[in-house]
DNA sequence: CTCCATGCAAATCTTTTGCAATCCT
DNA sequence: AGGATTGCAAAAGATTTGCATGGAG
């Protein structure tokens, strides 16, 4: 996968710009990242590193990924939270299955724009920006969806 | 507020025609909502309606009236939902502000066509479109933000 | 009269936190 | 050395669920 030494090292500068330690954890939960799909849970990446990295470990990593640019939160209308990389990616919106949960990306160029106008608009300083879809998919919809 | 005669007539259509029974606490519900800020979170609902109905109906009839098509859960960076009344509004966005929490609003019309048409492409049913942006407030740049 | 709905409390489940031990720099 | 980080287990918090009782049709 991607990961490049580029990546581990945004990550790295980010640490000690921040004043905190470059940690065996830290970067062993970043290279996991690179094995998983691209939207991911959080469960996901202790499970690759089962006995190496503990649970709280792993969210108090992804916040700092977070805060470092390099990893994004994302709402698929489940209960528990979902990541997902942002490096080597580009901008884009999702289609959210209902019924099976796989997720589609589009390009989300245009609907972006649309709200930093209304950013503009409102004094606003935008920072992230959240284009989603919700239905079913072509699939579910021929094996007959389940929900609507 | 609004809330006439005909939001309350389409839950009751509602749920006669899922063969489901019209409650004096579902009722209740509906009508509080009118009382409600445009978003809410169920705490408010059974804080409004303390004593008269119970923390676990008001859920449960929350998710009748996102069936009904009456509410829509909303996804406000927070640990816990939040909702607003479908009735009685226009297709639109939300900025929230990661600072303050407050949420503005915005005609969502065009960023809703980009991802209609990425749903055509993919012949994904589509039944519900999200549009959000997050990032400071003016006010808030203002005070001096606290996240970004 | 027969289900459906409600309240209550207990259960769930994900994420967060306190604290003592351990790792970076 | 000296502060930062980790793991563990407990805590937290929102939402859900089982079950016995009360309500709607």
């Amino acid at each position: 996968m991607d990961l490049d030494v580029d990546v581990q090292e945004a990550f790295v500068n980010f640490l000690r710009g921040a004043g905190l330690n470059v940690t065996r954890a830290r970067l062993a939960v970043l290279r996991a990242l690179a094995e998983l799909p691209r939207h991911f849970e959080a469960a996901q990446v202790w499970m690759a590193l089962r006995s190496q990295v503990s649970p709280a470990t792993v969210y108090r990593t992804l916040e700092l990924l977070e805060r470092a640019g390099l990893v994004r939160k994302v709402e698929l209308g489940e209960a528990h939270a979902h990541y997902e990389r942002t490096f080597g990616r580009e901008d884009h919106g999702h289609l959210v299955c209902r019924s099976c949960g796989r997720v589609w990306e589009f390009s989300g160029g245009s609907a972006r724009r649309v709200v930093e106008e209304a950013a503009i608009q409102n004094g606003f300083a935008l920072s992230e920006v959240v284009i989603q879809g919700y239905g079913v998919c072509a699939d579910c919809q021929a094996a007959g969806a389940k929900r609507v």
